[in-house]
DNA sequence: TCACTCTAGTTAACGGTGTTAACCGGCGTC
DNA sequence: GACGCCGGTTAACACCGTTAACTAGAGTGA
């Protein structure tokens, strides 16, 4: 009798993986932890996962995937690409509020467990974005220009913002949610601003 | 006869550690290895530090100051407050870029080594920025305004320029150095045209 | 000079980590 | 019925931070 019951083995470990991520953070997961969780012993994990970066990746993915869902949907649902642009910042920093931990392994130490982007291409969410710019700009919202060093500006501009609420939670004032969010939507006009 | 032949056992430890560190990075350094280093057991680096922690603080503490120091000759030298305004980003990425391990510790996960910003009060290098800004505004060269928070801004575009091109070194086209210290600067500019 | 204390090191050990090797029971298939 | 694979098991390796107990040696006061 195999200890998964509903599912097969693979999606069990990565239910288990994620929950234990998410509830002791990315510091304190350990391969004996996430078996412990399910009633195996640790090495099982191995007959499906060839480390624990590839366990990692996996439980991942899925918070991945709804990042740059948001982001496309966000891009398809505005009325113009300049108003995409003013609400990426804003689902942007959101995504990475409510999902501190994904940011974390996404963002800002992806080469400590051999994921983020892809060195091959752009990731897709950069690379919508500067689809985004670039239509901003044939529709003559945004004056013509780069619009890949435009969007190095936003996204670095987002991400300082998302990183250090996430890095320094409360240790200084004025990193708490709120004026996160409105700090973001302000930086985004503020690159705007030297875009047109 | 002691393995510390010149200065004293704690800078002979402190020295290693930050041999160790620059080289095989923060995560490649152990106790042990420390240890091995300068010829002593990894139990003996217990006598003068309380923890890997403490240790490593002291390896760092001369990074975090020369990082202040930079900040304030900075601000010193230039010739108005808001001239200070715009090299202070130079500097920072600059710090950054050049001494990417210490900016990781100091900034990009503090938390992992309870190191970082005392939550009691701002780090040094902000309340100096927050003074920088609230001099312009004295001298009329911003408009007068919420301090913190444009310092805020401030520090999260640079934040931002710098921790992507430490957090994903060479993966992503346009995040060599030099883009990297020309956005930093047209990230201030942005900021700045702002608080005009 | 003897005895004491303090310093700075030692080894052994504990509980933890990721990972590998060897084994083993049950199941499907020729 | 033998074979092999699948998905588990236990034992083990090398490492980690850290603690406990011990010890060689220097310094000091009686």
């Amino acid at each position: 009798m195999p200890p998964f019951t509903d599912g097969d083995a693979r999606t069990s470990i990565v239910e288990a993986a994620s929950a234990v991520f998410a509830q002791k953070g990315i510091d304190g997961v350990s391969m004996r932890h996430i078996a412990r969780e399910i009633g195996v012993s640790a090495t099982a994990l191995y007959r499906h996962f060839d480390s624990k970066n590839a366990l990692l990746s996996a439980a991942c993915e899925a918070g991945f995937a709804e990042f740059e869902a948001r982001i496309d949907a966000t891009a398809r649902a505005a009325a113009t690409p300049l108003d995409a642009l003013r609400q990426l910042g804003g689902v942007y920093v959101d995504f990475a509020l409510t999902h501190p931990m994904h940011y974390d392994v996404m963002m800002i130490r992806p080469h400590q467990w051999a994921l983020g982007p892809n060195p091959e291409r752009d990731p897709e969410s950069f690379a919508g974005l500067i689809a985004v710019i670039e239509a901003c700009q044939a529709a003559g919202q945004l004056a013509p220009g780069d619009a890949r060093e435009a969007a190095h500006r936003l996204w670095a501009a987002l991400h300082g913002v998302a990183s250090l609420a996430i890095a320094m939670p409360g240790e200084i004032r004025g990193l708490e949610p709120e004026p996160v969010r409105a700090r973001a939507d302000a930086m985004v006009e503020a690159v705007i601003a030297t875009l047109t």
